[in-house]
RNA sequence: GGCGAGGUAGCUCAGUUGGUAGAGCACACGGCUGAAAACCGUGGUGUCGCCGGUUCAAGUCCGGCCCUCGCCA
């Protein structure tokens, strides 16, 4: 089979970790011309290829570990690789675990702009020194909305509605787009859930296996690093076994926590059950071509 | 066998002169438009090792037993 899809020109695939996306999406590759563009927060660094799963695909490793990125960069990255895969007549099929990246794949909803660094220092001590009543307190009489939907202990949200109201922006817009079914192009989005006990069996090999393909030497070697890793602290600092249950506490969390991101993302076709990997790609296609 | 320490939530532990069992982590649910594997909110899920005694009232005091760890034999 080599003919690409139209109209629904992008597949985008999304599940907890250790669900099976890059098998499946390695089986689409092999059926359909294809790109895949990778929407994971943290595929994008370069130098932790083991911890963060890696495989292959556009917007993997792309950023060095020493620097902070974003959604909205990487949105535009990722719109432009996508278009880029259009134009070679090829089917872009965005895989990943972040909802938030998906959405900033698939939809061109403007995410508010960058704000002067110093202002953001501001707040940041008006938040330490006034308290976070006190600052909720100025972003009740600043910007309404946005003060109903931020609690004010949650200090990043507080001044980052802050710092965006001064900019004349807000954190909360009067009609929100982002979480709607709007898409750049025609495309359908697949969800992969598989029974909790399985998600455990797989996150435990997955864990185990890390430490014989070398994550300790990959870990040490990295250092100290600007994005929060999970389990980069625990593989720097534990003794294996320690390391290896840590890991596996918080990737299990993670999975639960992508689930919930999962059920938020609309028009979402959800595939479930423990099927391999050659079945789900075979289905997704039924699915994709009956939309044409 | 003797001495010592201990047994309380899934885990690690706190619990004062006896007065409605509680922290962290885990877990569940929810929020989240420059960090999203981040951040925030809410929720205690229990035969206090077992049996008996004292007491209006026992995780707490008394007696016996069981189990774990350490040291000595």
């Amino acid at each position: 089979m080599t003919r690409g899809l139209a109209p629904p020109r992008v597949l985008a695939l999304f599940g907890p970790t250790a669900s099976g996306k890059t098998a499946v999406a390695e089986e689409l590759a092999r059926r359909i011309p294809a790109e895949l563009v990778s929407a994971d927060s943290m595929q994008l660094y370069r130098g932790l290829p083991i911890l963060t799963n890696q495989g292959a695909g556009r917007l993997v490793g792309i950023w060095p570990l020493d620097r902070q990125g974003s959604v909205a960069e990487y949105g535009r990255l990722a719109h432009a690789e996508i278009d880029a895969a259009l134009a070679a007549g090829r089917t872009p099929i965005v895989v990943g675990g972040s909802g938030l990246y998906l959405r900033a794949a698939l939809s061109d909803v403007e995410i508010p702009p960058a704000v002067d660094a110093t202002d953001r220092a501001e707040w940041e001590r008006a938040y330490t020194e006034l308290g976070a009543e006190h600052v909720h307190g100025l972003l009740r009489e600043r910007d309404a909305r946005a003060a109903a939907q931020v609690h004010p202990n949650d200090r990043k949200r507080v001044i980052r509605a802050l710092e965006l109201h001064a900019a004349g922006a807000t954190l909360v817009p009067e009609v929100s787009r982002l979480w709607t079914d709007e898409t750049r192009h025609p495309t359908v989005i697949f969800g992969l859930e598989v029974p909790a006990d399985v998600l455990e069996r797989r996150i435990r090999a997955r864990t185990a296996e890390m430490f014989e393909r070398g994550v300790v030497e990959e870990a040490a070697a990295a250092g100290e690093v600007v994005p929060e890793v999970l389990g980069l602290e625990a593989v720097q600092t534990l003794s294996r076994p320690e390391a290896e249950e840590a890991i596996a506490v918080a990737t299990r969390r993670l999975a639960a926590y992508q689930r919930k991101w999962l059920r938020r993302i609309p028009g979402i076709v959800r595939i479930e059950g423990d099927r391999p990997a050659e079945e789900v790609a075979d289905a997704i296609l039924e699915v994709a071509r009956a939309r044409q």
